[in-house]
DNA sequence: TATGAATGAGCTTTCATTCAT
DNA sequence: TATGAATGAAAGCTCATTCAT
């Protein structure tokens, strides 16, 4: 019964639009793409089902929107590490924790941004790849610097970076499997140690 | 227009099966759980929709034949591995090669088991979460007894275990990502590198 | 090809709301409630297939709307005859007019409601007993009253409705099976007669 | 696993085929025509279903099996009562008495085949209707002797036939609806009441 | 003759999308 | 611009019937 103005301001459409968003990121987290409803999405929102499709021209472009929005807090926040000053192994370290803190708040629609979105809806991969290259250029960077700090060895740093990033995912992964609760320290300390050491007995 | 006849050997009917499961894998890799068609499966595999219903007694029974038998493959291979003699870590190298060359030919179903399962099919979580597992389990098992040999330092086998898992999960995940083609060879050496000696510089 | 809109007012709903119920009723009666095709219904009242959803939960709810709406008519019919003044011997007899009359002009949906529900439909037995319930307490207050006023002779009351619309549904059922066109006039002089004087020879 | 033989005795056929319809009696009384699995009458009367087109050449025709095996039974029971000797007044109220029995013990199938065939399986209207003809015929016929007896007033012996038999068809319905347990004996004191004497005060 | 796997038309129900208001 | 009733394609599943064995 939302009574219809005939002029928004950019902002009001923009604080709708993201409302609608974060309905959206639920609904998604909860059943997937093809199982979640515009429907649920609209009423979880508080507009009307037609009202979306004056946001998003479809589900796959509120989905689009949904991942585009997820991650970029993800890379915002790993640039913002990844552009500071101080020591680059600390500033990993830090960025890794974030990554954590990152998909357990988000594990939900993590996973279909990153698993899902791919065979479901194809217009989202483009997004989706893009996003996971721009983080991964992220990490790759602060390894670079790592590496130029003398801090690890010379290696393929976007190799490495996939390494590490499938630490975290593998971590996600497997919290999910097993519905584990997150032990996010130990999964970092473990990540780190591993990363870092390795396991071979010296 | 399959003729129809009504002694079927046993091997007969798990020949068709196998052929039903066959398809599935097919429809469930491209187009997810629930983007997947069962008409289409039928199709796929020469039969009638009905039939699909003789072999299994619904749409999320079929997806966990598939998960069951896909997993089996692998699960089966990797305990063969792990129950072989000879040198341990030699033996751990090749479960991480023969798991990668795995997810290579399954990369589709793959994914729709490990990610998607969990939120489109709550009658498959079990089975996932089962036969993940049991795979992490038998790669527990293979760290341990190079922990025995002194091959690896003494740490928690079972998070190793994860964190290994996680670097081939993680591989996958971003050649999925990146629709790149998958050097399973070089990426086989680098998981065992980062995994053995970390990237520390020392 | 209905256009549709979306502000409709109350009345405009319950309109359509009774199109549907008495499209639904002539399907009912020609099939029966299992051998009703959803579909047709929608057609015959010319909305799509999904409006009809709009408006029920499904085909069991919109079986249990057209029991519910074809019983009222009869008991608020009967309601009024039983409540008004006058004679009560005359007024249980044009109660038993009124009802042949109903059954006539309904008789499909009302074999349907009667018979088939129990067994078909679950899910409305609830309703049919309910309704048929209320038809035998208002005949039995009638009966009641013609007691009281000396015109019938002591017996138990609720006996006697049961056989007095026993007689009314008795000739249903024989028009029906006989496809004879229904002569109330005759049916409702016989009914009486026998219903108040019997056949014995005096 | 019924080993097939090349040669059936009549006998044989005909015992296989009653068994087929005891089953079927079970399947559409409980389910009503069109709820009715085919399947499932194969296997409660232990054959495969195949065997039942054996039989019956397909749904339609079963079902009119039953009706004309159930109603059989009754119309034999009747016609025997009917022509028996003795008192012709006492010989109906024992029809009465056998026809109320008869409806008890086949309750839902004698609503199935009474109600819901006419509209739910146009090849057994004729067979119903021409049993309930001959239902009636047979209680007509008592009727007339006990006019002739100057048992029953004068008159038209065709409508007091249906009446009558409304008196019960009505207990029966009465019964299902309220799935009241069914009092034979109070029943057919009051139907018998009610048809000889009436209920007008005197 | 008995079998029962295969068939596929047909059913109910869902839900993304449209569009008159 | 927001609304939400209407739409109808599409999907999962059932079950009467067939027919090679």
């Amino acid at each position: 019964m939302v009574i219809p103005r005939n002029q928004f301001t950019e902002a009001e459409r923009k604080e709708r639009r993201i409302e609608i968003i974060e309905a959206a990121v639920r609904e998604f987290a909860e059943h997937g793409y093809h199982g979640a409803d515009v429907g649920k999405i609209a009423a979880e929102a508080g507009v009307a089902k037609g009202t979306i499709y004056n946001y998003f021209a479809n589900k796959e472009d509120l989905f689009v929107g949904v991942v585009h929005s997820g991650m970029d807090q993800l890379v915002n926040q790993l640039a913002e590490i990844a552009s500071g000053r101080g020591d680059p192994l600390a500033r990993l370290r830090k960025a890794v924790l974030e990554s954590l803190k990152f998909t357990e708040r988000n594990l939900g629609i993590y996973q279909v941004m990153i698993n899902e979105a791919v065979r479901s809806c194809p217009g989202a991969v483009t997004e989706c790849g893009s996003m996971h290259k721009t983080v991964l250029d992220i990490i790759e960077d602060m390894i670079k610097q790592c590496i130029a700090a003398g801090q690890l060895s010379r290696s393929d740093p976007k190799a490495l970076a996939v390494m590490l990033y499938g630490l975290v995912d593998g971590v996600t992964t497997h919290a999910v499997l097993t519905t584990n609760e997150f032990d996010i320290k130990r999964s970092h300390r473990v990540i780190m140690k591993v990363f870092l050491d390795g396991t071979r007995k010296r």
